[in-house]
DNA sequence: CACCAGGCAAGTA
DNA sequence: TACTTGCATGGT
């Protein structure tokens, strides 16, 4: 079976177990990228409080999250963790927003991928799992985003060595699925939902929706523990 | 009590 | 280059 079968193979097992997950779960792509930011480390009930909290204070646009001094920001983002050093990032962001974009995001929909990811990586405080929630989630942009589950996952199935970077499993998706947005959004929520689910540590293969996909190295292995 | 949660940056070797 | 450590709250 090829790469591009297996992956669909999964994306289908998953897909059929949790159904449609709707992510980002945003009103707006801003709101998208100030998520991206506070989610780093931290669980997602949390983010929730950080994000109702600036809401309430109607700091969600570039423009408003560009006046509000930094202190009074890490205040109100606390509930999601690491707040001083987040509430840095986010005027870090913002920052960019103005220098490249004019505090639009929309200037940055038609922006080249390549050249587009790049610029986020420079931020501060953006690494690449971030940058490419960003492209993919706010901005739309067919990048797939891949983090430790995913990695996780496709080590346990056989799918990549034990060694393999973001960049190598990146690569595995985009080069061998069909570069679409929705279903780059829709399998990395899948893979994350598996991950939180099933693929712990001490995991609970027995019950995972890709128990029966054997992939390259036979059953899902655990290594270490 | 320990450990983890949808990481990143700065420092060290 | 490949590691380690700080950031820091809230849920289980």
């Amino acid at each position: 079976m090829g790469r591009r079968r297996e992956l669909l193979k999964i994306y289908d097992l998953l897909n059929e177990h949790f159904g449609d997950l709707k992510w980002w779960p945003a009103d707006t792509p801003f709101e998208v990228m100030v998520g991206a930011i506070l989610t780093q480390n931290t669980a997602w009930s949390n983010v929730q409080k950080a994000i109702g909290a600036l809401k309430e204070k109607d700091l969600l646009s570039p423009a408003a999250m560009m006046r509000i001094e930094e202190g009074e920001l890490a205040l109100l983002i606390k509930p999601s963790g690491c707040y001083r050093v987040k509430a840095s990032r986010l005027k870090s962001l913002v920052q960019f927003l103005f220098d490249h974009y004019s505090g639009d995001i929309a200037g940055m929909y038609g922006k080249n991928p390549s050249i587009l990811r790049k610029q986020l990586l420079a931020v501060p405080g953006v690494g690449a799992e971030t940058a490419d929630s960003i492209m993919l989630y706010a901005c739309r942009k067919p990048v797939f985003v891949t983090d430790a589950y995913t990695k996780r996952i496709l080590q346990r199935h056989g799918l990549v060595a034990g060694k393999a970077d973001g960049n190598e499993i990146r690569a595995l998706f985009m080069d061998h699925l069909p570069r679409k947005a929705d279903l780059f959004n829709q399998f990395h929520a899948l893979l994350v939902q598996t991950g939180k689910v099933f693929c712990r540590p001490q995991p609970k293969c027995h019950l995972c929706p890709l128990r029966e996909f054997g992939g390259r190295g036979g059953p899902p292995r655990v290594k270490g523990r």
